[in-house]
DNA sequence: GCAAGGTC
């Protein structure tokens, strides 16, 4: 059977000059499931047999990480806990129909070769390929192909020489892009919330984004304007000498530059002008060159079109793009200034005589023979940009950046140009001048590149003891000058220096801050920083957080180099950056009115809001607690589904609070008391319930304490029932009175009677945070008056309102809408133990499918009708089909007592005939 | 609605 070889490369350009120079252009090829990434087949000597080879490709990156489903939204959670927030990694949904061509073409393969580029993210990348590889076939024999370049040497070496991907660099990846979304998503949410609200006439719709990128883009163009701002002129002065004669004139400059005392410059200037006669005392002439330029590689061509085209950096990729689609360029996204010898430059070149502005030049340059300059960066994966094909077809900046291109690659491939450059040193006085001047001798590449200056300057002729006398010699003032503001190539050549973002993404982080209104460009092209920017970058500042240098960026860049080479755990240096961001975002809330007061200085007074200092959350009702537990400041809201919610603003961190129903319509807090936690602090909240929500006791009074986490359930439950008049309970399953006694006491009695006469229950230990995992959110202290049910939840008691048999009847049922629990409560009255243990005898099996398993009655008329039998709890389109009777004998022929009926269990009404036992879809009027 | 990194 034959052995059969999966090749993956990272982009197709690459898999098809692979796979031609492994087949010797003997492949074939055919359609994958993604139209960009074709499938390459040929046969190749490996392993020592003859392997049977499929090449294929990605488009980068297979994979995203993405917050889970809990996090994603915006107000689901607070931007601290995206911090810690779990993350998932999975195929992105614009790449599955490449993950179906793995899976499928995995599944007739022996062996798997990652061929993606030999940097970091490629690496990163083919272990996204082997985990879509191994689902489908675990064991699958993995190896990683190493290259410098795509060249038949190169190639047959990786062939030759074949080892293992290497996990350490494809670590350093995951910890970049996990700390990139982290830190990316919790600032960019938190400025962006606050910032809207606080200066709402100007921000209100404003994205307000923070990236570990576009930060230490905004602040190099924020502090080269502060610098020319703090800037301060300083008077200079210098002797300028002029000589003119009929062969030419001549202008020295002084040897000491300037001067900035006055005085000092005066004297030397005198004494010029006392004894003014000037003496040559040396006279040289030498070779010099104009360098020809490099060849382009992605971040050249990005600066050069911006200084030379005025075109900028993203408009000139995009532009790029569109000519390398239409064949006329090629790929334009390298980082390689070295042209491989396997380029037929000659071939390229002749293409371009027939061209009427650079084709003669072309000619000549054949005739002479390429010579191109090189660089010393190769990406191993594409040539320098250079033009494939010929064209006059162009028009505007298209035609203005393929000429740029063409004029460019003549010109690499041409020769310096060459010149005589004469020096002419002088004295007067003791002082020393020199001049000079510059015969070209050959233009060479400046004949096809207009990009460039070079000129000569003619000087007249002079020799070494040669005297003359000045035609002028003056004393000149001048200012010194701050340094101009950024043109989008420094700011290119900045980013560069300080490894921020990567040749590729350079122009988008540019125009990232300019499409966020940090940055604005001048007509002349220099960047200013717009209100917002310097606004932001001023307030971090002032908090003393360098969130606008590149050091921050670079301390990464050093640890993920540390993983690569094996001296740093990938866990570890996620868990210091994560913490080092994370208290730099604390400070950023602690001290967050540093930002505000820095915005007001240009959008005015910010909206006064409440809110809490560390999160900035913003609360809708008063007033604002103190955290017991880790005393930061706690906020009631309005959920959009629990109700009332109590809690610590720095949940997860802090599991301090208290939720509140959703029947619940109003709250509000009236004293700050408790009886049982004194002196701890405590709220007395009153609520306004919705009305049918709760039986007629409107304008309950309802006393919780934070500390002891009790939920409303169970003083309603105790106030139904107390108000219900049905017979007293034992006093241990009713809630703690004690404690109402001694609020109702403080009060003044409001309370009812009833409350007062129920004894004081036992003192439980206050809250303890500490005591839990922070992950979880705590238990609620069980009070005595439910049971667990068989999902684990509390099951509490209710009340039968319904007119017929069972009315007034209490029975207990799960707070969970999904269990179907269900217990008379005086089955087991006046015993706790026995209702937990009836309890416990009816928690469901687990069914075949480990979900829950719950008793349903058989609602269907029939022999086994209000029989009992456990199901499965998923949804029907889910569930599977667990079935067990729940009793062990068939029922007779009598349906069974009222009281094993579920009272206002499922009417299963339409809704259109009003009848219950039939779905609306059933519905016969339908 | 968020980052940065691949690429088409």
């Amino acid at each position: 059977m034959a052995f059969r070889v999966l090749n993956v490369a990272e982009k197709n350009d690459a898999a098809r000059e692979i796979a031609r120079i492994m087949s010797r252009g003997g492949n074939s090829r055919r359609e994958g499931m993604s139209r960009y990434n074709k499938i390459y087949e040929y046969e190749y000597n490996l392993f020592g047999r003859r392997c049977e080879m499929t090449m294929t490709s990605l488009s980068g990156h297979l994979m995203e990480i993405e917050f889970v489903v809990g996090y994603q939204k915006w107000h689901s959670c607070q931007p601290l806990a995206l911090f810690t927030a779990p993350i998932e990694k999975k195929v992105s949904s614009n790449m599955d129909g490449i993950r179906k061509t793995l899976e499928k073409e995995i599944r007739r393969c022996n062996a798997l070769i990652v061929w993606t580029d030999c940097d970091r993210e490629g690496e990163n990348i083919g272990y996204e390929v082997i985990e879509v590889c191994r689902r489908i076939k675990p064991r699958i024999d993995i190896y990683r192909a190493r290259f410098s370049e795509i060249t038949a040497p190169s190639i047959t070496r990786a062939c030759a020489t074949l080892g293992r991907p290497d996990e350490r660099t494809s670590f350093a990846v995951d910890v970049r892009q996990e700390l990139d979304l982290r830190i990316g998503a919790a600032f960019t949410r938190f400025q962006t919330l606050r910032l809207q609200k606080r200066f709402p006439e100007v921000l209100s719709e404003q994205l307000i984004s923070y990236g570990s990128c576009q930060f230490p883009t905004l602040g190099f163009v924020v502090q080269r304007y502060n610098e020319i701002v703090a800037f301060v002129a300083e008077t200079f002065f210098k002797i300028k000498v002029k000589h003119s004669t009929p062969d030419g004139e001549a202008e020295f400059n002084w040897k000491r530059v300037r001067l900035f005392y006055r005085l000092a410059c005066a004297v030397l200037h005198q004494g010029c002008l006392e004894n003014p006669m000037a003496t040559v005392v040396n006279q040289t002439s030498k070779p010099k060159s104009k360098w020809r330029p490099l060849p382009l590689d992605t971040v050249e061509l990005e600066k050069l079109a911006s200084r030379k085209l005025r075109i900028n950096a993203k408009e000139t990729m995009r532009i790029a793009e569109k000519l390398y689609n239409q064949g006329f360029i090629s790929y334009p996204r390298t980082e390689t200034n070295i042209f491989p010898s396997s380029l037929d430059l000659t071939n390229l070149i002749q293409q371009q005589t027939v061209d009427e502005n650079w084709g003669q030049f072309s000619a000549n340059l054949l005739t002479e023979g390429a010579n191109p300059r090189q660089g010393r960066k190769t990406d191993n994966a594409h040539p320098p940009i250079h033009p494939t094909k010929f064209t006059a077809t162009l028009n505007g900046q298209e035609k203005r950046l393929y000429e740029f291109i063409v004029r460019s690659f003549l010109a690499c491939c041409s020769k310096d140009a060459q010149g005589i450059e004469t020096t002419v040193e002088i004295d007067i006085a003791r002082e020393k001048f020199t001049a000079k001047g510059l015969s070209i001798t050959a233009k060479n590449y400046l004949d096809v590149y207009p990009y460039e200056k070079w000129c000569d300057k003619t000087l007249p002729i002079y020799r070494t003891g040669d005297t003359f006398m000045p035609t002028s010699i003056d004393m000149v003032e001048g200012e010194t000058e701050p340094p101009s503001l950024l043109t989008e190539a420094d700011l290119i050549a900045l980013m560069e220096k300080h490894g921020i973002g990567t040749d590729a993404t350079h122009a988008e982080h540019i125009e990232k801050i300019k499409a966020r209104n940090y940055v604005g460009v001048q007509p002349d092209g220099k960047f200013v920083p717009g209100e917002l920017g310097m606004g932001l970058v001023q307030g971090y500042d002032a908090m003393g957080l360098e969130m606008s240098q590149p050091h921050l960026r670079a301390e990464l860049e050093r640890d993920l180099k540390k993983i690569c080479l094996g001296q740093k755990q990938k866990d570890v240096v996620l868990r210091e950056h994560i913490e080092k961001y994370k208290e730099v975002f604390v400070q950023t809330c602690e001290q967050v009115n540093q930002l505000d007061q820095a915005l007001a200085q240009f959008f005015g007074e910010p909206v006064q809001l409440n809110e809490d200092p560390v999160t900035s959350q913003v609360i809708n009702s008063q007033p604002v607690f103190t955290c017991p537990s880790c005393q930061t400041q706690m906020c009631m809201k309005k959920t959009q589904d629990k109700g009332f919610m109590i809690g610590c603003m720095r949940y997860p961190e802090c599991t301090s609070r208290a939720f509140f129903p959703s029947f619940v319509l109003d709250a509000q807090v009236t004293e700050r008391v408790c009886s049982r936690c004194i002196p701890r602090p405590v709220y007395k909240i009153k609520f306004q319930f919705k009305r049918g929500s709760v039986p007629p006791m409107m304008d309950l009074e309802y006393c919780t304490c934070i500390l002891c986490d009790e939920y409303l359930q169970e003083i309603l439950s105790f106030r139904i029932n107390a108000s219900s008049s049905v017979t007293q309970r034992n006093t241990s399953t009713r809630r703690d009175n004690g404690r109402n006694n001694e609020n109702n006491n403080r009060r003044g009695g409001q309370m009812s009677s009833t409350t007062q006469s129920q004894p004081r229950r036992p003192q439980r230990p206050p809250f303890q945070p500490d005591n839990h995992d922070s992950n979880k959110r705590p238990r609620p202290p069980r009070p005595e008056n439910y049971v667990l049910c068989g999902c684990d939840q509390r099951a509490i008691i209710r009340t039968v309102r319904k007119e017929g048999v069972n009315k007034g009847r209490e029975f207990y049922t799960c707070e969970k809408r999904e269990c179907d629990f269900f217990l008379w409560a005086d089955e087991g009255r006046g015993d706790d133990q026995t209702n937990q243990n009836q309890a416990n005898d009816r928690r469901p099996n687990l069914c075949q499918c480990r979900q829950q398993a719950v008793v349903r009655t058989v609602q269907k008329a029939g022999p086994n009708q209000h029989r009992q039998f456990y199901c499965c709890s998923k949804p029907s389109g889910q569930a599977c089909k667990f079935f067990e009777w729940l009793d062990s004998e068939r029922p007779t022929s009598q349906p069974p007592p009222a009281q094993n009926q579920r009272p206002n269990r499922k009417p299963r009404c339409c809704g259109i005939c009003r009848q219950p036992g039939h779905t609306r879809n059933k519905c016969p009027r339908k």
